[in-house]
DNA sequence: CCCGTGGTGCTAGTGTATCAGCACAGTGCT
DNA sequence: AGCACTGTGCTGATACACTAGCACCACGGG
């Protein structure tokens, strides 16, 4: 359970990507936001395996599977965020949040600037807990 | 170059991880963290297939080789943080960071604090780039 | 009705990531 | 010198991620 993406292969990820991306996706859905897109077929196999494996499962939309992630989100996201932490940035949220502010694709909105000094403001307060 | 990440086997990430956790590191070093190890042959394999692939180059540290990522630091932090916050924030550096203050693993000091309100109201002034 | 489209389950093949063995080199110690 | 230890370069085997094909089903339109 620790990392979740530790134990995945290259495609597993790259789908297990799109599924977070987008809650829940269908396989052609899936295909399109493929890197180096395999055959429709083959992304129907993996879907299948990996819903064996417990990393997603599917349910109807009309006629056709909808698959989602299984884990619940907010775990996903904290694991996630911890192991990036960890890994490229030495367990530093400053230089992390720095690489962010100039990663994020569209310049940030100042209503979200409040939101994020807020958020910080917060967790200062109440000892480094969130 | 966009990902980095998502051209990788599993074992061939794993490694990778390490590489970056602790900037250089030997075969044995590399063993040491990875889960469910293999035998200490493979991993000097996998090390020298890496480098073969351009993404590990090795240096001399006395008698043995020490292995470092290629990519430079920065653009790699920049790549996994865009890549994290797309994947599973949506793009909403607020709930990026309050995922990372849930899941650091030690109490954020207050200075680390300061330093990080400093940033972000610094980015803000200066309309939404770091 | 009959066909084209787009879905599904299954099964088998393939490539390559992953693994481990073997032979040799350098160093330190007794 | 002779041995133990810890490295390296290479090479062959194996497992499993990954791929693709086939057969069937449901639907809608001409």
């Amino acid at each position: 359970m620790a990392s979740l993406y530790a134990e995945l292969g290259r495609r597993e990820r790259q789908i297990m990507d799109v599924l977070f991306r987008h809650g829940r996706a269908s396989a052609s859905e899936v295909l399109k936001e493929l890197p180096d897109p395999p055959s429709y077929s083959s992304v129907r196999s993996m879907l299948r395996l990996l819903e064996s494996k417990g990393h997603a499962r599917h349910e109807w939309d009309g006629p056709r599977h909808v698959y989602l992630p299984t884990g619940r989100r907010e775990n996903v996201q904290r694991s996630a965020a911890r192991h990036v932490l960890r890994t490229f940035f030495n367990n530093s949220m400053e230089t992390a949040v720095a690489a962010m502010l100039g990663a994020s694709e569209k310049p940030i909105s100042s209503d979200e600037f409040k939101r994020l000094a807020r958020l910080v403001e917060r967790a200062r307060r109440s000892g480094g807990r969130s």
